[in-house]
DNA sequence: AGGTATGTTAATTG
DNA sequence: GCAATTAACATACC
């Protein structure tokens, strides 16, 4: 589920976990595609240090190591941050265990999500071509950053160089309620629309962001409750469309969002 | 058993 | 160079 709300909502728990504990041992159960850093280097840069500050940037979350290194994680499409007790959680990949007990683990059974190491947030988002958060970006830089495309609306906001944090799901969100057809084109937008749309994703994901990763709390009102096959709009009752938009499952209004 | 999945990236094609 | 599409990754779940 990890998109931008997800992986605030991952990083709150990490910080409520981490923040201000001693790493006393590491365990590493991550290879190959996992580890953006060597397997020794992650674990020098976690053992014995005091974990502090924790970060998000887009769907990358980022905790303070000490030693001017941070921890990067990324959650992939399974990836979670748990507690961890006397055992491993199931799918741990990396396991911080702390002095004087506690711990907290980076779990992702499907193995999709990342482990790196960064100098700062700031600095990998850079090498990264990460865009601005969404939560930070204003709607000038929107504007700014979205005029001359000719990609697709949904194409547009699931690019992580241009704003980071939107996903599948929080994409057809924002859409639904702009009123905007997920494949119509950036430079077929009016001014008002590409407005409309910078809103509707910062409105959707602020109110997500009060339950992170809660989407039974959302608003029966919205897309989200009701993006299945054979699934209704709230607005108008029309039944949702489901296809392929920009190579993922999406669902959109045929009636209310048009091309 | 087969289809699907909230993410990213490489390869391919237009 | 840009944009769209598809496959691949690795695994769980229905």
């Amino acid at each position: 589920m990890p998109e931008l709300p997800d992986v605030e909502g991952f990083r709150r728990r990490f910080e409520r976990l981490a923040k201000g504990r001693t790493v006393a041992r590491v365990d590493v159960e991550a290879r190959g595609r996992m580890l953006l850093a060597p397997e020794s280097a992650v674990r020098s840069a976690l053992r014995g240090r005091r974990l502090g500050a924790t970060r998000r940037i887009g769907k990358w979350m980022f905790a303070k190591a000490g030693g001017d290194l941070w921890l990067a994680l990324h959650f992939g499409m399974t990836g979670d941050v748990e507690e961890v007790g006397e055992r491993d959680p199931p799918y741990a990949r990396l396991v911080l265990r702390f002095r004087g007990g506690g711990g907290v683990a980076f779990t992702d059974p499907r193995r999709f999500g990342r482990i790196a190491l960064a100098a700062s947030p700031e600095a990998f988002a850079d090498e990264h071509g990460l865009g601005p958060d969404a939560m930070e970006l204003t709607e000038r830089a929107f504007l700014r950053r979205i005029e001359g495309r000719r990609v697709g609306a949904k194409a547009l906001l699931l690019d992580q160089g241009v704003l980071a944090g939107v996903g599948n799901l929080w994409a057809d969100e924002a859409l639904w309620q702009a009123r905007i057809h997920p494949a119509t084109r950036v430079e077929d937008l009016e001014d008002e629309a590409r407005r409309r749309l910078f809103r509707a994703m910062r409105s959707a994901l602020r109110r997500a962001l009060r339950k992170p990763g809660d989407y039974e709390a959302l608003p029966r009102t919205w897309l989200l409750p009701h993006r299945r096959v054979g699934g209704r709009c709230p607005r108008c009752g029309e039944r949702l469309a489901p296809g392929a938009v920009a190579g993922r499952t999406t669902f959109w209004c045929p009636k209310e969002q048009r091309r």
